[in-house]
DNA sequence: TGAGATGATTCTTG
DNA sequence: CAAGAATCATCTCA
């Protein structure tokens, strides 16, 4: 109301309206030659507040029959009076709302009032609101896209999903049957979220069309009767879907969430290791042992030591991580202790297990001078002492 | 049941 | 990015 009120104060101040204020000139200089333009302004405007103040019940409290002629009593009101009133809807509305609604429309003055009443419109409240429009793309939508495509519920169905769940599932490690059986599951469960992500996007975007349209339609159809341009039908559209984004933001969050769950319960998962078997360990020893000196396999030496043990590359790389850090640490322990009598080789449980298993199995490796990449420089240089 | 072994993870370094 | 080092969590066995 607030706004009506600054704009009809606005048009009364413009007093006679200038010509090149009103969109239709030749209207205007018809009503000049006829000498009542001020007064043909102010009917409109008088017709304006009268129907913007009045309340529904007063319109419906008054008998339209004796104040209009008989023709508006029918309800098949051929003119465009009738759609300003909202097509079918208006038959419901009172008649008086119709007539002037009707009388509005069809005086000489409207299509200029109208004009300027957009223009004004315009340069007040939306040249306001347009300030805040062109928002940048929000990070955290970016960031939710991001990692629903990279987890693989959006985007292609075959590709990110099975690539996320076989790294999980690579991740898991342990036996290859135990990682296809978490594979399979792990995928089933991506793929459940997957649906249900999907079947949610696709019902906010029906429901987002069918409001917009709704809304749109709504407009158009209001335009006739206040001044709404089709600029700003474009904002309340943007404002719509701006509203449905927010939305959809939430289901991405959660689905994001779900997802986290999952793989959280999959790394949970990964903690539950098993040793490796018997043989495993052999092989990968007797590598160990027989490069002593270098004990650095090669990606090739790597893939091959993984397809002989039946584990995975990575836990190949693990396995000498912490085969050589060990040895070291062990190697340096014998060499501050005194060499065990013969009594403690014969009582072993006086001296770290571990100590002894590399005795011997330096033993049968006794010419290997190895040597080793520090951990202060890249470059082999650290020399353990032959036992 | 506790100590040691062991596979995996994380952080640091060059 | 690979390796070292520290640490965690679980397994194994006496």
């Amino acid at each position: 109301m607030d706004e009506q009120t600054r704009m009809l104060t606005g048009l009364v101040g413009i007093g006679g309206l200038s010509q090149t204020d009103v969109g239709d000139p030749d209207s205007v200089r018809k009503q000049q030659s006829l000498g009542q333009p001020q007064q043909d302004i102010g009917d409109i405007l008088q017709q304006i507040m009268a129907i913007t103040d009045e309340s529904l019940d007063e319109a419906q409290a008054r008998c339209w029959p004796e104040e209009a002629p008989a023709r508006w009593a029918g309800a098949d009101d051929p003119t465009e009076g009738g759609g300003a009133g909202g097509g079918a809807s208006g038959a419901a509305l009172p008649l008086n709302f119709q007539y002037r609604k009707h009388a509005l429309n069809c005086h000489r003055m409207k299509p200029a009032l109208f004009s300027v009443l957009c223009e004004i419109k315009e340069k007040t409240v939306l040249s306001i609101r347009g300030v805040q429009e062109e928002d940048p793309p929000d990070p955290q939508i970016m960031r939710l896209d991001n990692m629903l495509l990279a987890e693989g519920v959006s985007g292609p169905e075959k590709g990110g999903g099975s690539a996320a769940a076989a790294a999980a599932a690579a991740a898991a490690g342990g036996s290859p049957n135990d990682g296809s059986i978490e594979h399979s599951d792990y995928r089933a469960k991506l793929a459940q979220i997957r649906q249900i992500y999907h079947a949610e996007l696709e019902k906010y975007e029906q429901a987002c069309s069918e409001f917009t349209n709704h809304v749109m339609n709504l407009l158009r159809e209001q335009s006739r009767t206040r001044p709404i341009s089709p600029k700003e039908i474009e904002r309340m559209v943007a404002i719509i879907h701006r509203k449905f984004s927010s939305i959809q933001m939430q289901l991405k969050q959660s689905t994001c969430e779900a997802v986290m769950i999952l793989r959280s319960r999959f790394l949970d998962a990964r903690r539950k290791r098993r040793n490796f078997n018997k043989q495993a360990t052999e092989v990968l020893n007797e590598y160990f042992y027989s490069h002593l000196s270098n004990p650095y396999p090669s990606e090739e030496a790597k893939e091959e030591l993984a397809k002989k043990c039946a584990i995975t590359v990575s836990q190949v790389s693990n396995w000498f991580g912490n085969k050589r850090i060990r040895y070291k640490k062990n190697i340096a322990k014998l060499t501050l202790r005194p060499r065990p009598t013969q009594a403690d080789t014969l009582h072993p449980a006086t001296h770290p297990t571990a100590d002894y298993e590399e005795l011997s199995e330096r033993a049968l490796y006794p010419h290997t001078a190895w040597t080793w990449q520090d951990s202060s420089s890249s470059s082999p240089c650290t020399e353990y002492p032959l036992l």
